[in-house]
DNA sequence: GTTTATATATCGTCCGCTGATATATCGAGA
DNA sequence: TCTCGATATATCAGCGGACGATATATAAAC
């Protein structure tokens, strides 16, 4: 996984990004991640054990995200759970993302492709 | 490449969804799709000709695009050529991707990924 | 006439996605 | 206590799309 970090930056696979937004807010683990996507996706997307942890994985070696000591209170915590947070190259990597997408979305809008927001 | 109709489909390609932009205001051939690309995101997304043809074909068979015998005038007209044009499915996908795209960009906004609009 | 841009097409390689499979533990309820 | 579904992580093989390289040919420009 290749991670450009130039503002002119290809795009990242869909998976990704869903990873980076869903720990944009803050550490989950990984079982964790996929439920957050799927609930902000409302069932729409649904990472499977494959694409979570190789996603995981590959994002590990690419700098983007890296693992937490930090536990959550004990009795909330699990000892199976491996905590995930982004790191500051990955919240950069996640606003040029997201940025991109929002002038892909503008464009669509310009091809009459969505609903007009005020008349 | 197979595509879902259904309100709530994964995700398309980029390069597929490029291309859809691409032919959602006019027809145009494959080079002048790269061109349009190559254009509209300022030289951030360049296809080469192993993707465009190759993704030219498989929505072709997906029957989310189709060529078209329209010809421009002779005296614009180049015999080489194959021009295309979205089906009346490939209009509805590339509606569907992009209010899609709409959602993920407010839930980044959410997660403060972009500079509000409005203090 | 030579070169550059236009135009389409195929091929092999790489790599991410996916479902299947595996393993193990936690929590709830019978 | 036993059982079972949910939680949790991990790996693997197969598929399919992206990409650069390569090829071919014509149009346009100089």
């Amino acid at each position: 996984m290749t991670i450009h970090t130039n503002h002119q930056a290809p795009s990242l696979t869909p998976a990704t990004f869903e990873i980076l937004l869903a720990l944009a807010d803050q550490e989950r683990h990984g079982y964790g991640i996929m439920r957050e996507v799927e609930r902000r996706t409302e069932g729409v997307v649904k990472l499977g054990p494959g694409t979570l942890y190789g996603s995981i994985k590959r994002m590990l070696e690419a700098g983007i995200i890296e693992e937490s000591g930090d536990r959550p209170d004990p009795e909330m915590d699990d000892d199976r759970r491996r905590y995930y947070r982004l790191t500051t190259q990955g919240r950069q990597v996640a606003i040029a993302e997201a940025n991109r997408l929002q002038r892909q979305v503008h464009q669509a809008r310009e091809k009459n492709l969505l609903l007009k927001l005020v008349g």
